[in-house]
DNA sequence: TCCTTATATTCCAAAAGTGGAATATTATAT
DNA sequence: ATATAATATTCCACTTTTGGAATATAAGGA
C-alpha cells in the first residue's frame, strides 16, 4: 500500500481533468447509471466518459454496483462532495 | 477568465503533486516563511519547493506577502484545509 | 559598491497524460 | 444461436508535466 500523500495525490490527479469532473458532478446528487452520465453529457464520447468514470473509480473516489447490462456510479467518500460544493460557493 | 470546471481542474492539478501536497500541508497550521518550508522539507530542492509555492499560488490556494528578503506564505481558501483534514482523516 | 542571503527562473530530456477512433466484452432478449 | 444494447479496452500521435542543474534576481548589510 502506498504512503498517504501518494494516495492523496492520485485523488487529485483523477479530479484535475475537466471532463472527469463533469462527470463527477453529475453524481454529486446521487448514484446514476452510466447510460443517464452519457446522455447528460452529449458533447463528450462514450469511450471517453466511461474511461472517466474508471479512473475516478480507481482513485477511490467512485464505487460502482453492476445490475444486468447497466453500471452505476456513486460517490464514495462525503468529503468530495463537501469540497466541491465548498468551491462552487467561493469561485 | 475561464469557467468554473476550468478553474477547479487547475486547483486540483496543481495538488496532484506529492511535493507540492507536502509543501502545502506545511501550511495548514498558519502562514510560514519559504525558508521555513525549505528546512522542514529537506528532502527536497530549493528549486523544487519555489516551484511548488508558485504553481499552487498561481492555482489561488496560496496567497504570498513579501517582508524584506523572506516571503511568507499562506493558505488562501479554507475549503483547502477542511477537505485536506477530511482525506487524512479518511484514508 | 560588493557580498550574502532568500527566492525565483530557465533549460531540457524523460515520463506521464490526453482524447479520438476503432474494437472488444458482457448481459439480455428473441 | 444471433442480435442488440451498455459499457470497457486498446492503440497511438500529440501535448503537458516533471524535477534536476544551473543561473538569475532582489533586498539588505558591511
Amino acid at each position: 500500500m502506498e504512503n498517504k500523500i501518494e494516495t492523496k495525490a492520485k485523488i487529485f490527479k483523477a479530479l484535475s481533468n475537466p471532463v472527469r469532473l463533469e462527470v463527477l458532478e453529475c453524481l454529486l446528487d446521487g448514484e446514476k447509471c452510466v447510460c443517464e452520465i452519457i446522455d447528460k453529457l452529449k458533447k463528450y464520447e462514450q469511450a471517453h466518459i466511461s474511461k472517466s468514470l474508471i479512473k475516478l473509480k480507481e482513485a477511490g473516489i467512485l464505487k460502482d454496483r453492476k445490475n444486468g447490462l447497466n453500471v452505476y456510479y456513486s460517490l464514495s467518500m462525503e468529503c468530495i462532495k463537501n469540497f466541491i460544493e465548498c468551491l462552487n460557493l467561493n469561485l
